[in-house]
DNA sequence: GCGAAGGATGTAAAGGTTTACATACGCCCC
DNA sequence: GGGGCGTATGTAAACCTTTACATCCTTCGC
């Protein structure tokens, strides 16, 4: 036996199916004695909308798509978390898609707005694909494209975002309250736009304090565990080394950290170290890790009311989200 | 001006709509000429299919419902990585729904297989809401449901599973070879089928090399960070402590560690810690957690291909990962 | 008692594909 | 030259909803 369609309901309940479209859409408007009788056949029959039909006609996949660079990375699943919440509160469905960073595999997704499968999509990185291509306003109909995180100054309003230039300020401020003159940092991946202000923060605290910047304290990194204990082994051979650094993310100073320990260097005592993101395992290092908190799940969450809100035609204001500074033991007085 | 359709392509190209569709989906069946016709016509209207209607017609979504019961966090994200690389080598939609190991949430995406919206569906915990009133063959056309990593013996061909008493029992093996004979577990969460497998494996360890089995030592646990703090608030209370402890996954045993580690506890020196999972964090611990690793990823693809393999028509065969015993610094003798 | 108004329901078209079946054409062979 | 076959294309129905518009009925005011 095939599943039941609208029109089996409105057989057994004696009605349209108009009427019976009307009481799952509209109870309101359709009489207590015939909404009962419907509803009792839909019971029944154990009919469920077809959810292609309903697209179809109704232009609305009632679904966003959400394109995350690494699935497999805590720092992204966090911010799924939140945009899952909010999209199933509001009774959406989310289409994922893992880009790793590809242009070629963003294309793909592109197409999924292009082809209806999707009202909306949110970015969980700097676009590569030409999503501006995307006929936005086809017949009043608003395709929003949201961007998470890495977020440019050009982005325009559909954006949500922490002040990456300010927070890192504040991490290597923080050093510098504690007394370090001497302060490393170890950057994310080239070209990549989180990079590129966390190191404008970083050298941003260094000119207000009066210090001077010394390139080869500018470690280079790419926002992985290797990435960090390959910092390290740059770091011990530096002739003047940093009595701190401050890492473009929490997994490379978790990298580096695991290895500066098996060689005997003592976080904090030898070595203060502060990261960025405040992933969850940060607490679990020895010493735990200091670090700047963003709020991620929450991220997730604005993203998808700021898309929400556009859908519901509202005009967009970007989201700025605060940061903060967690204290914990991995930075003491040098 | 509103998206092309079909029709609008075979107008440009002065063809049947009938041919167009068959140019996208069947192009050697077409005369050459007349297939670059219209491949030219679809270029320059910038033609896509819409999906709605074409799951509509042939009763296809293209999609595979992801069910997870907690996206933030890394042990399923990595599952879903290799699930996403298999689905979309094959073309198909991945859409994912966070249950929060609820029912109620867990029968709304029940509803996504009953309305079309999904071809089958991955489960990566064990299943809570009724699956299996899914008409599974309405009209020859299978519904495959898979379950991954919770899976119990009774779950039938359509499972992806290490063997989990296998593991444990060979993690406890490991311990026992060290020279331990006063080995605890921190168990997870209460009513998991893991759980039970794991325990079951430990204490069939402890059988086997002749060790009594001591209730005190079985300690409480639900596989977060806290739990793990809060074992460690359990053990250092035992009058009689183990040497060595068996964690059901990392995330306790990173959790235990740090605490032990704040509390002056050295490990392996003092107790020796062994995890489950090795989750991408577990190398960074100090000393770096000896685990067992489960092939997260490809627990994830085999998943994929096993319901793949069903849609294609083929009988389903269980899937049982190998897992390994990786030995890092937080073992020891004694 | 009649007309108007408003509420409840029905009718039918439209949304964009896929595909079974029909048609048209060219070609070969007897 | 006609029957038959094979290839390329067209026609039209079906997939299942939503919704504008039409219809019918009840109720109310005068």
């Amino acid at each position: 036996m095939s599943r039941p369609t609208i029109d089996d309901v409105a057989r057994l309940a004696g009605v349209s199916i108009a009427t019976v479209s009307r009481c799952l859409h509209t109870p309101d408007i359709v009489a207590a004695k015939t909404r009962e009788r419907v509803l009792g056949a839909v019971r029944e029959t154990g009919y469920n909308l077809n959810a292609a039909a309903q697209s179809l006609r109704s232009r609305r996949a009632n679904t966003v798509l959400v394109v995350v660079p690494d699935i497999g990375n805590t720092f992204f699943s966090e911010i799924l978390g939140g945009i899952e919440r909010e999209a199933s509160a509001a009774g959406l469905t989310m289409l994922i898609g893992n880009s790793g960073r590809s242009k070629t595999r963003e294309e793909v997704y592109v197409r999924y707005l292009l082809n209806g499968r999707a009202d909306g999509a949110l970015l969980l990185a700097e676009p590569k694909a030409r999503w501006s291509d995307i006929p936005v306003r086809a017949e009043q109909r608003a395709v929003p494209i949201v961007t998470i995180s890495e977020v440019g100054s050009d982005f325009g309003p559909l954006t949500v975002s922490i002040d990456n230039a300010a927070a890192a300020e504040a991490a290597v401020q923080h050093l510098i309250s504690l007394g370090h003159r001497r302060i490393g940092h170890v950057c994310g991946p080239e070209n990549n736009i989180l990079t590129a202000q966390r190191l404008q923060g970083y050298r941003r605290a260094l000119d207000k304090a009066g210090l001077r910047h010394r390139p080869e304290f500018e470690l280079p990194g790419s926002f992985g565990l290797d990435s960090g204990r390959a910092a390290f082994a740059r770091f011990i051979k530096l002739a003047d080394r940093p009595s701190a650094l401050f890492f473009a993310n929490d997994e490379m100073a978790m990298g580096f950290l695991s290895t500066a320990s098996a060689a005997g260097i003592q976080v904090p005592r030898d070595l203060s170290i502060i990261g960025f993101d405040d992933i969850h395992f940060a607490q679990t290092c020895i010493p735990a890790l200091t670090t700047i908190r963003q709020p991620r799940s929450e991220m997730g969450a604005a993203g998808m009311r700021l898309l929400l809100s556009v859908l519901a035609g509202e005009a967009p204001v970007p989201v700025r989200l605060p940061f903060e500074l967690v204290v914990r033991g991995s930075t003491a007085p040098p």
